[in-house]
DNA sequence: CGGTAGGGATAGGGTTCT
DNA sequence: TAGAACCCTATCCCTACC
């Protein structure tokens, strides 16, 4: 009686996918304050999104949560991954993807990050994404962010090096920072301790 | 792994504890810059220790922080006597408790608070701590200290006897003041307004 | 600038409903 | 029984205020 179970609409799905590509993974609060998102999702709580994303992700991923978990416990690896990898495949299923499952009766889907400037500009983005959508402070190691784009971009293998040349080259521009291994956006140029 | 969220484990938590008792609640830097506990809690902040130490007085209370906000709601009493029952809670569990849920592979418990020299001292060592703690003007009243002492004796009727006495002793002796139901270290004899 | 208090958000485990 | 939706709370983050 208090609320029986409201299940989510395919629209609100597709904000929540769009949220997360435009904020990244881990800011429920700044979808649903995202105009663009409100209104769709007003029913929700970000507790909601991140619930229904974690479902989305592990479902992706592993098939369910509880596949998910014993799949954790077989293999203790790096779970950054998995989130990394979540987000491409709900990257490539909206940003591919051509027609949505239902007519948008708005325009939920991300403006269009469509724009590409060459590869290098593009793989760049790619990264900071990547770097980007890591919530905590130690951002992603260089694994994790060369998983990430060689799924979006099929496995190719020529990525793997394109992807670690311009790592290294955003780190000498001073456009991210690494510290023990792990990749940062720079705010101002330097991030001294 | 960038930090799935660092448990506290009980090693980490013991200091915590001592720490409060030794230099009080609000005293974060303090408490890890202390030898005594510095390399225990060296992977954490002095905002770790603050929340964590919210985290174990609103449990110890009320069982969670949301149920707290609720009580405190419906009554919004007296704010301090909260923190007080909380150290004191706290002191108790680590004065008396004499085996610990954990065999300690280091000995990362306090030296030793662990000098019983009788059950008064002991008594009067808790209900001090629990007034000194204080930082606010107000200091606790019997009640929630004797409260919560009966609960962790599991209600033995003794011990709100040998409380309660200890505490008029202490005020009699000039160690403590009364003021309006509450208590306060009595610093040089009299404690004026 | 560094520290603390407090509000609030998130992550992850757990529970309920279908 | 599984999976989706929802709940609980330890941990973490942000901001105002010294």
């Amino acid at each position: 009686m208090g609320a029986p179970k409201q299940k989510w609409t395919s629209q609100e799905e597709t904000a929540l996918k769009a949220g997360v590509l435009k904020h990244g993974t881990g800011k429920w609060r700044t979808i649903l304050s995202d105009p663009e998102f409100t209104s769709i999702l007003k029913s929700r709580s970000n507790v909601d999104l991140k619930d229904k994303w974690r479902n989305i992700s592990v479902t992706a991923m592993y098939g369910s949560r509880k596949k998910a978990k014993l799949a954790l416990k077989r293999t203790p690896s790096s779970h950054d991954d998995d989130n990394a990898t979540a987000l491409t495949i709900v990257a490539i299923a909206n940003g591919v993807q051509h027609i949505s499952p239902l007519p948008p009766a708005v325009s939920c889907a991300p403006p269009p990050p469509r724009d590409f400037e060459g590869l290098f500009s593009s793989v760049d983005k790619m990264i900071l994404e990547a770097i980007a959508n890591f919530k905590r402070h130690l951002g992603p190691d260089g694994k994790s962010i060369l998983l990430y784009v060689e799924e979006k971009h099929n496995m190719q293998p020529d990525m793997k090096r394109l992807v670690t040349s311009r790592l290294k080259h955003l780190v000498n521009v001073g456009t991210i920072v690494k510290i023990k291994h792990r990749y940062r956006i720079c705010r101002n140029g330097a991030e001294q301790s």
